[in-house]
DNA sequence: AATGAATGAGCATTCATTCAT
DNA sequence: GATGAATGAATGCTCATTCAT
């Protein structure tokens, strides 16, 4: 019966690590201020996560499967595909937007050395249903005829970098929300 | 005039860097290794480039330079603008394939921390014919009515994917560089 | 009604801190390593032994008083000098042959800075019969006339050199047993 | 054409880490009391030793280099076996009674988990010698026939011992290593 | 200029020990 | 008493940078 790991600590060290790393990136940012910023001894992080490289890791994929949950949540799964995929792509772009540190986390974990494979495997997982929905345009001949996770990543690409702009020029973020669906819709339906 | 002896080895240490930053990643590279891979000793780094910082500021801008130049040479000015549109667009793509190192360390320090602003402003400004070559676009009702820096980096961060997808499917290069381009400039155009 | 403490948990404690000790040596063991192979929780150690040097201390004598216990039981008080003797030498060296782990550990401990001069002085008390033993048979003119703990101390160090030829070459075993005694008999009594 | 190595820092470590090694043991010995005691920045050290493994390892077999070359000093290589028995015993405890740091330290690196199969193999090599030595005494009937490597280990225990009992009566010291040399050669002598 | 030894701040991680449950 | 999470000092080692040669 000794004190039960808390989720509580687990979920602070988390949630400063992404602060942390936002504001100085992974090489810069030692785990001696991660555990600071949490409020938690240094030996602490070590009985959450046993390398500061697995601690990345979990932040990925819990970044991912965050994202993963805002865009499925409410989806209209009964109507059109350009309402469906605006839908995600709204999700996607106002969730990066209204959370720039996560944003920024992932993006800058995204092309990290220390993510593994399975954890950039991991972190596609969640969009299955995306990409079912792809299919199904395309077999409805509403999409292009091109790879599923070649859409994945252009549309990752394309809402990465509308999300940049309306982090900094909050004003126009509607418009570039905006701009940047018609962007991907274009690009990928048929027309 | 021969080159003088300092600049064979101020280009061994930046072509020894890109090797190894692409293979290691930046934080996980220490100087002493890219000395070591350029055959140079550890010092010798140092009186060409004050601190790891600017070497890495450095590799970026030059890097940025090289692509530019690869982009515009053999422009078709004349031709119409989607030809221009697809020759800067093969370029792109072209180099990236050509030479993944480069492309992995460009896409890795686009998001460093240690990248400063003005290398970021300097990395940009050889696109500045590019921006016109939109700008005229625009004008002429070709492409839609986007700010120029938004068309430019929706280019930026789509060639980006393709060229990994085309790294990564070598057999299927040429596909997707066209695929990629029409995604482009169907996003883009005006129909 | 606290539970009380049991002697079983504290010789599972001594019993497996000696395998791992002499499986990984004192400054390469944790606690932590010791508990586990215990079966018990890290802090329970610490009920048992308030230090880790109190444990290895705390081993060193029991291991002391072990191997006495060994050495006297049986001894033949009303044989000749030379026979009481070998008995000692072979309880000495069998047991330490037959104990592999406990030899190693008594010999890393004996060295080890953190034995106390109590604990090196409590193991050496129960050889007070050896002494007086030895003693008599100086006085008989059947030992030559060395300092008690001198010859105590020979007999130490050629036992356990050869515990470690008999550990090394088991099938040579029982000649070592022989040849060491010879080695000391001969070397300490009267011819 | 850096400053070159140089061999007194060498020396400086190393006569610092046997120093403090015999002091304070090696478990409790972290490498920068030894940097310090040797007047060098920490990081010298392992410029010097890659690890502190490796510098234990180092120590060990200089020391025993250092042992064997002053045993061999002045070998009375024609007088009879146990005078030349005697010389190398004397050199071998007198050796350890003037230096009790190193003494202690070889004492303590040889059980210690940290040195390697190469180094005991590389510390026993000098003694090829003295083996060579006791082989012909043995063919020369003046030796009971023993294995070399019991007869060398039987000597280096009881020297050991000896040198033990020098070091803490300096008084009777002369004493001890006499009574320590006869009973080793009339342990392992024919009569 | 070139070299690479020297430096020492900095870091990830360990571990003996404490303490809340 | 038993548990194991929490603690934070301590440590081996790295590495950007300096500087003697």
């Amino acid at each position: 019966m000794a004190r039960p790991r808390s989720d509580d600590k687990r979920n602070a060290i988390l949630t400063a690590a992404i602060d942390v790393l936002a504001e100085r990136g992974l090489a810069a940012t030692p785990t001696s201020a991660i555990s600071r910023a949490a409020g938690v001894a240094e030996g602490t992080l070590f009985t959450y996560f046993s390398t500061k490289d697995e601690l990345v890791n979990v932040i990925y994929r819990e970044l991912k499967q965050e994202l993963a949950d805002v865009l499925m949540l409410g989806l209209p799964r009964t109507a059109d595909c350009r309402r469906k995929f605006q839908h995600i792509w709204n999700g996607y772009v106002n969730w990066g937007a209204a959370n720039p540190a996560k944003m920024q986390v992932m993006t800058q974990l995204r092309v990290a050395t220390q993510i593994t494979e399975e954890s950039h495997a991991a972190g596609y997982a969640p969009f299955a249903e995306v990409e079912q929905m792809a299919r199904e345009s395309i077999r409805d001949k509403v999409l292009r005829d091109y790879p599923m996770p070649f859409i994945a990543a252009m549309m990752q690409s394309l809402a990465e970098t509308t999300m940049a702009f309306m982090v900094q020029e909050p004003d126009a973020a509607a418009h570039y929300r905006k701009s940047g669906f018609d962007v991907f819709w274009n690009g990928i339906a048929r027309r």
